[in-house]
RNA sequence: GUACCCGUAGCUCAGCUGGAUAGAGCGUCUGGCUACGGACCAGAAGGUCGUAGGUUCGAAUCCUAUCGGGUACGCCA
């Protein structure tokens, strides 16, 4: 049963209004002394001609006969509604019991694809602190919108392109060895990277062998090929072992190089429409209309740009998944480059421009300064989870020694706390890399939220009780009690607003709130206590559901619940 | 210079399409394990919501101006 609606249509029988205007006009109040649903009259005072305060006491006779409803108080020119708290949390509760982890699932996305673009590793170089918000974002809501039934592709859009793979060429072959690469790996490459920007300062023909590798590559040269798939399968099975930390997989790692020969059509139809302009030598698309600097297609040289490959990747994306959305998950830095494409696109004509999304997001840096890999100031993204899994290991050490699959459970928590950490937060803040606040176990973290999904599942072990069977809910007739069962109804609209909004950090902080308000319940009330089967059956409801809905959201940001720990 | 983003407690941040008394965590101080897990819970202290106008019955939220911080601005990605 779905208050909401209820009021909402009885509302518009009483004002004559459609029943989604009447449904926007309820809200939640702030404070649970205020009832569960309110709705402000001030609105209706307009066309009722009539004071807010008055509306609300009459609005309150007409809502007599509306059942559902424990008291309806007209206060201040609001009518609050209080829902009848042992209907509702035997509803709340068994629904979610029997749904279990499809407790909050939906039927929106039956039928819609959506392409997200997410971690963009570069070919020969690390996963840095840098991949980790693009990684866990764009994991997050490929996860969330699985979840609302949407078909989603994982796109690892490889920085493969570029003369930088010249210049690893001719290091290799200069000074490369074959087993130091194969034995370590990016390490190894950035390395050769190094060795070679130091030799071109004395060597500057070195940049001339570098642009000719780099064209060898292009035009699929055999050496030249072999040698670059071979970077990228060092690099991607490198990679993986982090993304298999994470518990992440990509369906396609098409990167930049694959688009290479998929170009011409875009810069065709935008001959065809008119919109390239030569400029200075470069051909773009002039944007002054929209107050952005002009969009460059095509260099001096011919050669593309970033912009044309990204459109070249648009394109082949809409006609070989038929998105219904395409997400970016890239860092703000790139808003101007994601709008000035959007536009061209658009004006180009495909209307489905429209359904390109920039999920943009802050910038990581480190607390002495800015991250720069030349300056080798970076965190690594191995290093980082390493240490979490270390400080989470001597916890357990610390405090559960006896603990089953130790290592297990550490990697579960210390990964947790890294993802947590970066999922925690809106996307556009900026964070500042602190190994106190990453590794910090306390508080509104993944391992405080893993915490209390063990408890709950501890209890649960404990109780002889089944679950199945009549239950006397009125043993949840307590504030600490309403006010869990309130938050884990309100999951199902978190993860939608979550997924419209491409913010999984409302789904993390709502995770914390079902956490804080299990364990003040939790400490406030016993759960298996001397009382009747069926009293302490409503109690054992309520930690279950509880830690199916922690489970349940905590694995749609991507961290995993251990039972014990 | 132009465009965009951010500014809420000492610190890190919530606050949904404007609604009643602005909320968490960390840190500080204090208290709580003889019953289901103390990676927990409770209490205290801490606020001109950057500033000034405006719109509104009502503004942290919308508009304008302004200050402070950040990012980006033609042949890199």
């Amino acid at each position: 049963m779905d208050y909401k609606k209820v009021i909402a249509e009885k509302l518009s029988q009483i004002a004559g209004m459609e029943s989604n205007e009447s449904l926007e006009m309820l809200e939640t109040p702030q404070y649970s002394e205020m009832g569960d649903i309110a709705l402000p009259c001030f609105k209706l005072s307009r066309t009722m001609r009539k004071a807010p305060n008055i509306i609300a006491d009459e609005l309150k006779e007409a809502f007599k006969d509306v059942s559902g409803f424990s008291k309806i108080e007209s206060l201040k020119g609001y009518l609050n509604f209080y829902v009848d708290k042992l209907a509702f949390a035997k509803q709340t509760l068994t629904e979610i019991i029997e749904l279990g982890d499809k407790y909050g699932t939906s039927e929106e996305g039956l039928g819609k694809t959506i392409c997200i673009d997410y971690s963009s590793v570069n070919v020969a170089k690390p996963l840095h602190m840098g991949h980790l918000s693009t990684t866990v974002i764009g994991h997050a809501l490929y996860q969330i919108y699985e979840f609302l039934g949407y078909n989603c592709v994982g796109i690892n859009h490889l920085g493969d392109y570029g003369t930088q793979f010249g210049t690893l060429i001719v290091a290799y072959e200069k000074w490369g060895d074959k087993d130091a690469v194969e034995k370590n790996g990016i390490a190894e490459l950035t390395r050769l990277y190094v060795k070679y920007y130091d030799e071109e300062e004395s060597h500057p023909e070195l940049a001339d062998e570098a642009r000719l590798w780099f064209k060898k590559i292009e035009d699929k040269d055999s050496e030249a090929l072999e040698l670059f798939n071979w970077f990228q399968e060092i690099t991607l099975k490198e990679v993986n072992q982090t993304y298999a930390l994470l518990g992440i997989e990509f369906d396609y790692y098409t990167g930049e190089s694959f688009y290479t020969d998929k170009m011409q059509p875009v810069v065709d139809r935008l001959e065809e429409t008119k919109l390239l302009v030569k400029d200075q030598g470069a051909k773009v698309v002039r944007l002054d209309e929209y107050d952005m600097p002009p969009c460059i297609i095509l260099r001096q040289d011919g050669a593309s740009l970033y912009a044309t490959r990204d459109m070249a990747a648009a394109l082949y994306r809409k006609q070989t998944f038929e998105f219904t959305q395409c997400l970016y998950v890239t860092a703000y830095q790139q808003d101007l480059h994601f709008r000035q494409f959007f536009k061209v696109l658009e004006l180009a004509g495909y209307e489905w421009s429209q359904d390109l999304v920039h999920v943009n997001y802050g910038m990581v840096s480190m607390e002495d300064g800015s991250m720069s890999t030349r300056k080798g100031r970076v965190a690594l993204l191995k290093e980082v989870l390493n240490k979490a899994l270390e400080k989470a290991n001597d916890i357990i050490e610390e405090k559960n020694p006896d603990l089953e699959n130790k290592e297990d459970i550490a990697r579960m928590v210390g990964v947790g706390a890294i993802v947590f950490s970066a999922l925690k937060n809106n996307r556009i803040k900026d964070i500042v890399f602190s190994w106190d606040s990453a590794l910090n176990f306390e508080g509104e973290t993944a391992p405080y939220v893993q915490y209390t999904h063990a408890r709950a599942t501890s209890v649960l072990e404990k109780s002889e009780i089944s679950l199945i069977g009549e239950a006397d809910y009125t043993a949840l007739e307590n504030e600490d009690a309403a006010a869990l069962i309130t938050s884990l109804s309100e999951f199902r609209e978190i993860v939608k607003s979550a997924a419209r909004r491409y913010e999984p950090s409302m789904i993390t902080r709502h995770i914390v709130d079902m956490a804080q308000k299990f364990n003040k319940y939790y400490f406030e009330h016993r759960i298996i206590d001397n009382d009747s089967a069926e009293k302490n059956r409503a109690r054992l409801m309520l930690a279950a559901a509880t830690k199916q809905v922690i489970k349940t959201g905590l694995n749609l940001i991507g961290i995993e619940s251990p039972n014990k720990m």
